[in-house]
DNA sequence: GATAGAAATTGACGAATTGTCATTTTTTTG
DNA sequence: CAAAAAAATGACAATTCGTCAATTTCTATC
């Protein structure tokens, strides 16, 4: 009995759980028109009902996918500001923790992008809007806290009237603002952008740099960084296959 | 004859305008999921057939709208890089053009957000994404060039490999991302960031200042660049009413 | 293991929206 | 003014969402 209802439990979590990964593989392969809840009851077998008992509308799975994949991307922030080194180092680490997370996860960050929308955004429920308000907010408490660190020990003179979350926002935005055209603009090649992750790796930089964060390094310093952080604090997110 | 046949067709370029600003409107006010064609049709006090004498479809409409979206940047744009000044003065000047359209068109903005979504871009007509793409690939030639303009006077020295696309990238995604970020985080407020405008402003001296553009300037001599581009370059965009 | 009650499943159905097209109305032309 | 062309109309088919009463499966108790 005990027994038995963990069993059907455990199913319909089970399915659950399918039903999301099969949701975002038809939102990466196929895109958002094919993800309908017919197709997805077909996809696992069940009718349409059934899907319904699981979410009450199509809006409501983009938004628990998203929490799934929002969760990802705090785990790999999370990583890398808890990983060795000074703030610079870290700061550079979240760098790389998104660079991951775009390569590895196209889903997730399709699918973040996709609950943005106010279409979708409108129609979920409040506690999942929350969960992901919350959640966001966590990630950006992450970097700003490194930026914290950064002006705590003397690395980091933020210009009057600058908040360290606008700081963090500067980063932010250049590496989402890229990796986001990159993946809607078709032909980035054709315009004469051949390696956006190396593009964004340097605008970071750059603009680390401008704001004056020390310890200062070269360029071939900055590359050296990032290729000993991706070996140590990412050992197991192998193979960045860019493009 | 002559006379009546011009008025017709006029009477149709008319309504197109209408139906278009009217579109806009709806989907700046009431979001995406309210712009029908049934209720274009009852704004226009037309029927529903007719709408899709101008368009064969919803898709075309906002595509449409993204081709109006773009030139107005373009213009925008244009003049910023036309303006008086050495390159460094024309790259504010892009950002204050930037700040311009974001501000005073956000319905364009929202739109060539919205088109992005392979949903609708997928079912627009060949000829519409290509318009959109050369426009695009434009607005990016002229920053570009202002980076090639710099790179030729001596003002700036790029890394090796990075091209002056890769460098403009870094402008444009630190700007777009930010916008699309405010526009579409509830409450950037309650994280920290109290004045997106001037985060972005700043993020972008940083930026330029880490890739060493010279004239190197003080935060205080950047600040007043802003005002005087916006005094001199868009002295018709008055009132940037920032919140 | 029989059975009553709870839980889950099902698919037909209503509602909303898209896009079509035969018919009607308006405009242009000869 | 009449015929031909162009434009407008709204009823209709098709798609998808989300509901719900009926049915099946599961659970708990004796």
């Amino acid at each position: 009995m005990e027994a038995t209802k963990t069993t059907k439990k455990r199913q319909i979590e089970l399915r659950e759980a399918r039903l999301l990964e099969k949701a975002g593989e038809i939102l990466l392969n196929e895109g958002l028109a094919e993800l309908t809840m017919e197709r997805l009851a077909e996809e696992l077998e069940t009718a349409k009902g059934t899907i319904y008992n699981h979410f009450p509308n199509r809006e409501e799975v983009l938004l628990t996918l998203a929490v799934k994949a929002i969760n990802k991307r705090l785990a790999l922030f999370d990583t890398a500001s808890m990983s060795q080194g000074n703030p610079k180092e870290r700061m550079l680490a979240v760098n790389v923790a998104c660079e991951i997370y775009v390569v590895h996860y196209p889903q997730y960050f399709m699918v973040e992008n996709i609950v943005r929308h106010s279409a979708i955004w409108d129609r979920g429920s409040e506690d999942r809007r929350n969960l992901l308000k919350s959640e966001e907010g966590r990630c950006m408490t992450l970097v700003s806290g490194i930026v914290r660190a950064a002006i705590a020990s003397g690395d980091l003179k933020l210009p009057a009237g600058i908040s360290p979350e606008e700081m963090a926002l500067s980063m932010w935005s250049l590496t989402y603002g890229s990796y986001l055209i990159n993946i809607t603009s078709p032909s980035l090649k054709d315009i004469g952008i051949h390696d956006v992750y190396r593009a964004v790796r340097v605008g970071c930089c750059k603009t680390v740099d401008g704001y004056g964060w020390k310890p200062l390094w070269t360029e071939e310093e900055h590359a050296q960084k990032f290729t000993k952080i991706r070996e140590t604090v990412f050992p197991d997110e192998k193979g960045l296959s860019h493009e």
